[in-house]
RNA sequence: GGGUCCGUGGUCUAGGGGUUAUGACGUCGCUCUUACAAAGCGAAGAUCGCAGGUUCAAUUCCUGCCGGACCCA
């Protein structure tokens, strides 16, 4: 473990760290740019995202060796709401108490602590990205892209800005997308309340938000529900008083109501759900605006006006109540949305947003994305099942600061707007438009000509003080990273961009805002490979997380056996109980061989520290050992063609050949899994198990053809290792024939010296020679003597007849 | 309620219309054999979730059900 220490840190320190690592854009070789995803600092990193990264790691490792150029930028995502929420909980304070560019300061401190250790965990697990070219999405380059990208959709007329109901998280206040919206459970009072019609009929509404009832647009019943078939065209009175608005609403008929809930009658609000939002869009009625920007009640709710809604809600219940309007109220269940990052209850408000259009392109996004290949294939659905749940258009507009700015200024009478140049990042809300800004007809999209020769005619300009959704930036990583805007010659041979790594859960907001961005800017797919791996899990399969007690934290784990200390966890386990799971040595290389090991991709993992340490330290010191006993042996000047080879060693050189292009062919598939098994099985098992048994003494008596053969394998071995234990092969390679593994460029090959011709037929043997010496060791057990025994009257199958002298030395047959 | 995916020894996992279903961990037994006891070798352990159907043949394909995960209403 300390020797894994020590070579990091002086892998990590040499200069060569920047020839190995380092993209050359100039490069003749084939170019794979990966899509890191840039994580988001906040103290702890989870340790299911680390072991994705070190499989982002494994693949970025694995095309290098197969000869590309391969860039693996490092980024970090520092903007959003997440740290305005950390600068809040640590000074006690409202984001809007503080001055802007004073909070935006204090965020962009405290953000750089996080991203310090952020960069050091990544080096720890050993990610051999380009950290000197380290990417942030909330510097000035990046935000310029952000920028640019949202002017060019802009004037394409792919943003709009318009007047439309928007989910809104009262709380935090602001405006948020689809995707962020989260379900939780919660148990609420479901209201039966008394409604008269004009007819002086008494009927049944149950709602759960008595409160809204003044934003009532209709109340609905079904059209085959024979019990109020009566009722459609009637008028009804509102159960509670209002004001600017009718006393009463008429009642129709509606597929969409559930007979079975309630009494059958569903009262419709604008904006008490979703499903309101797109009846009211259906029957084209007006609006009531029952909620305001702070989460208070409106005019129009007359006596609840100016309460936040859990007090009206309360208080209109208690009015109900007063006036005999509350038939019943009982306790259940309920589902209700809240916003994801700050856990509020959200409520649609009718708001003035930026919009991307997205609902016109998303059969081309789809069809586009069917020449990018899925990793697995399987995973794809995820795409298709958010894709087919869009109906309205992304919002994009955020009432928060620490983010990119909406690049955009309005002249006085609001006609027109002023953009910036390409490349330029600008802050409206505190500068004005930078030289070389362009004025546009804010209607008709038209160019109305230079700022500067226009600045006298468009009178006080004001800068747009909104800011962009975090996903509207990170949405842009892949084209930053394959030099949109900044490298043209780079971006044209680089995209779409070779992979997207990424985890299941944000394909609905990382990758489909990517391949949307893609399809209106370009009408290209995004990348050629999707990577999705699935989550990572507790031990038990749970989520981990801070309620459960059931987290792991990724530097312990890969701490764990340095400096002798050892690792152990308090988990709360499957049965509530306190499980305590211990190990003693893991580290980064144990940690992926695991990952590569353990679970094909895009399934979710279970994290267990102490089933890594059991299963796989065990296959590092196998491996270990065996290249300690080549070490014994004098390496040949000549590891490229072999003099003269035995039979025993041609026969495990044509193994060999065969694992290796199996390697080979998982590496290009980007299989890790596959390739993971294949050096496994063959380094812990034919090769020790079976040659290197037979081979000893021709070894120790110093034949030529088994020591080539021995080093050639343990060589070649390495290299096709390295990328997942890229510091255990660098330095095993590097002590046994001064070079590392990890600097190898092309997947080793055996040269055609090494009795090809006779690799078929010899490896048409293997089962048998297993099964043979199982035979031979079985027996030695059954008579209970050791191995080094001598034993006889064993037959020898025929077909064995060339390995004959090897068999019998090996098993000191008589 | 709808959709998608998953269900293989005690645990995790590979595979896939056709002889005795892959591997690992764990278990049991033996062995300190000049790389390796943080190991090796050997053994036991699965009616491939359940019920039907297609087929000469199903664990694999189809349908239903049960259980789990995720997404959507």
């Amino acid at each position: 473990m300390d020797l894994e220490k020590r070579i990091q840190e002086s892998h990590f320190s040499e200069e060569s760290y920047r020839e190995r690592y380092s993209f050359d854009p100039r490069s003749e070789r084939e170019i794979f740019v990966i899509d890191t995803p840039p994580p988001y600092p906040s103290g702890t990193w989870h340790i299911g995202a680390v072991a994705q990264y070190s499989m982002i790691d494994v693949i970025a490792r694995s095309q290098r060796l197969l000869g590309k150029e391969v860039k693996f930028p490092w980024g970090v995502d520092r903007n959003g709401i997440n740290i305005e929420f950390t600068v809040e909980k640590k000074t006690g304070k409202k984001m809007r108490t503080f001055d802007r560019a004073e909070f935006l300061d204090i965020c962009s401190h405290t953000i750089e602590e996080y991203t310090q250790a952020m960069r050091k965990t990544a080096k720890r697990v050993g990610l051999s990205c380009d950290y000197d070219n380290e990417y942030l999405t909330d510097s000035p380059e990046y935000r310029a892209v952000s920028q640019a990208i949202f002017v060019d959709l802009f004037k394409s007329g792919d943003i709009v800005e318009d007047l439309r109901p928007n989910i809104y998280d009262p709380v935090e206040g602001t405006t948020i997308a689809d995707a962020e919206v989260q379900r939780i459970q919660r148990r609420t009072k479901l209201c039966h309340v008394i409604w008269t019609t004009e007819d002086g009929e008494d009927i049944t509404i149950s709602t759960t938000r008595p409160e809204m009832i003044c934003a009532c647009g209709v109340v609905m019943v079904h059209p085959e529900d024979p019990r109020y078939s009566h009722l459609v065209g009637k008028r009804v009175n509102l159960p509670l008083p209002v004001s600017e608005r009718g006393e009463n609403v008429e009642v129709m008929a509606h597929p969409s109501v559930k007979m079975d809930f309630g009494s059958g009658i569903l009262m419709v609000c604008s904006f008490g759900d979703q499903n309101d939002v797109v009846i009211f869009r259906e029957l084209g009625l007006r609006p009531f605006v029952a909620i305001d920007l702070e989460g208070e009640m409106t005019s129009i709710s007359g006596p609840l006006r100016g309460m936040k809604v859990n007090d009206a809600r309360i208080e209109a219940t208690k009015l109900l109540q007063d006036s005999n309007r509350l038939e019943s109220t009982e306790e259940r269940d309920q589902e209700i949305p809240v916003s994801e990052r700050g856990g509020n209850p959200i409520e649609i408000i009718l708001l003035k947003e930026w919009y991307v259009r997205q609902t016109h392109v998303l059969d081309r996004l789809v069809d586009l994305s069917k020449s990018s290949r899925f990793i697995p294939e399987r995973n794809r659905q995820y795409l298709h099942d958010w894709v087919d749940g869009i109906s309205i258009d992304w919002p994009i507009s955020r009432r928060r600061w620490y983010h990119t700015e909406i690049p955009i200024w309005y002249s006085e009478d609001r006609t027109k707007v002023i953009v910036p140049p390409k490349g330029v990042y600008v802050q409206p809300w505190r500068e004005g438009p930078p030289p070389g800004s362009e004025v546009i007809d804010r209607e008709t999209k038209d160019s109305v000509g230079e700022f500067s020769k226009l600045k006298g005619s468009l009178g006080k300009i004001s800068g747009e003080e909104k800011v962009f959704d975090t996903w509207m930036d990170s949405s842009n990583s892949n084209l930053f990273v394959s030099g949109y805007l900044n490298q043209p010659d780079l971006f044209d041979r680089s995209f779409p961009t070779s992979i997207r790594p990424q985890g299941k859960e944000i394909v609905r907001t990382w990758l489909y805002y990517t391949l949307l961005k893609s399809a209106l800017l370009f009408d290209k797919p995004a990348f050629q490979n999707i990577w999705i791996d699935g989550l990572g899990m507790d031990p038990w399969g749970r989520k981990m997380s801070k309620s459960l007690g059931n987290g792991i934290d990724a530097d312990s784990v890969l701490e764990c056996g340095a400096g002798g200390r050892t690792g152990s966890w308090k988990i709360k386990g499957a049965d509530g109980k306190q499980v305590i799971l211990k190990a003693n040595k893991i580290g980064s290389e144990c940690f992926r061989l695991w990952k590569a090991c353990d679970a094909q991709v895009g399934d979710d993992f279970h994290i267990n520290p102490e089933e890594i340490e059991t299963k796989y330290y065990g296959v590092l010191t196998k491996i270990f050992n065996i290249a300690r006993f080549a070490s014994q042996f004098d390496a040949p000047k000549n590891l490229e063609s072999p003099s003269e080879l035995e039979i025993e060693d041609i026969w495990i050189l044509a193994e060999f050949d065969s694992t290796l292009s199996d390697v080979r062919a998982a590496w290009e598939d980007i299989d890790i899994y596959t390739a993971a098994q294949s050096i496994k099985s063959f380094g812990t098992g034919i090769f020790p198990s079976h040659w290197l048994e037979m081979s000893k003494s021709r070894l120790y008596g110093e034949n030529k053809s088994a020591t080539w053969t021995l080093h050639r394998i343990v060589r070649d071995l390495m290299s096709a290792f390295s990328p997942i234990c890229p510091f255990f092969t660098h330095y095993l390679s590097t002590t046994l024939y001064g070079r590392s593994s990890v600097d190898v460029r092309d997947f080793p090959q055996l040269p055609p010296s090494c009795g090809v011709d006779r690799f078929d037929e010899l490896r048409s043997l293997t089962s048998t020679l297993e099964k043979y010496n199982s035979m031979v060791w079985k027996a030695k057990k059954d008579l209970g003597i050791s191995l080094k025994s001598p034993i006889s009257g064993i037959d020898m199958p025929e077909k064995l007849t060339p390995f004959a002298s090897a068999l019998t030395q090996m098993h000191n047959l008589e």
